[in-house]
DNA sequence: CAGAATCCCTTGGGATACTG
DNA sequence: CAGTATCCCAAGGGATTCTG
């Protein structure tokens, strides 16, 4: 057994946040969900007001992205049962944590 | 001419901001661009220091991906004429300004 | 209105081989 | 050592059409 030396924990700290920043890179990067994100926390968190918003993606697209940042515990879909039904998009608390960061990747990026 | 109402001076803003976190994510979601800057972060800056440390990656992709990165600014490399060749990466201002948000990044996956 | 189904096409990244 | 050249494949995203 090799012992721990502190450049070990040092490594396997190191890979663990390799593997974080992957992670959290993977789940932003779609070509449309930051933006996403960002509209649905300024209330504009409806399929059809999206697509008025982000004016060149396709239906398609919107639903693939929008069911990724589900999956990804970034939003959740409120459905009101009206008729026509009508469906509400809200960040969840680790999406509202994300907007922090991509503001500072905002002003970062004009460095 | 539109009168520019604070309505429209939001909207632009947003618009602003928008586009530029595109063009951060465009920048950084290279499938290994994080893991290369962070690794050069940390003195692990030659070409086969960086294939070792990213073991999976093939010649074509490192290389791909560290010109793409020196074309965003983000790195430059010293070419030391010995015999053989030594090249070295560094971090350009930019570059070092990306960490911090990279470290953000890697909390935030946690939640 | 809020999507799903299907089809298609571009692009990012990988494998292998070669070079100054 | 530090790459480049060529070729290839899977996957992300788009267009169009259809539905509860």
């Amino acid at each position: 057994m090799i012992k721990e030396t502190s450049s070990n924990a040092v490594n396997k700290a190191f890979l663990l946040k390799s593997c974080r920043i992957n992670g959290a890179l993977d789940i932003i990067s779609g070509r449309w969900k930051a933006l996403i994100i960002i509209h649905i926390s300024e209330n504009t968190n409806r399929f059809s007001l999206l697509k008025i918003a982000l004016h060149s993606i396709s239906d398609q697209t919107l639903g693939k992205q929008i069911k990724e940042l589900e999956a990804s515990g970034l939003i959740i879909k409120n459905i009101i049962a009206e008729v026509p039904v009508k469906v509400e998009y809200q960040l969840t608390a680790k999406g509202e944590a994300l907007l922090p960061i991509l503001s500072d990747l905002s002003n970062w990026s004009d460095i």
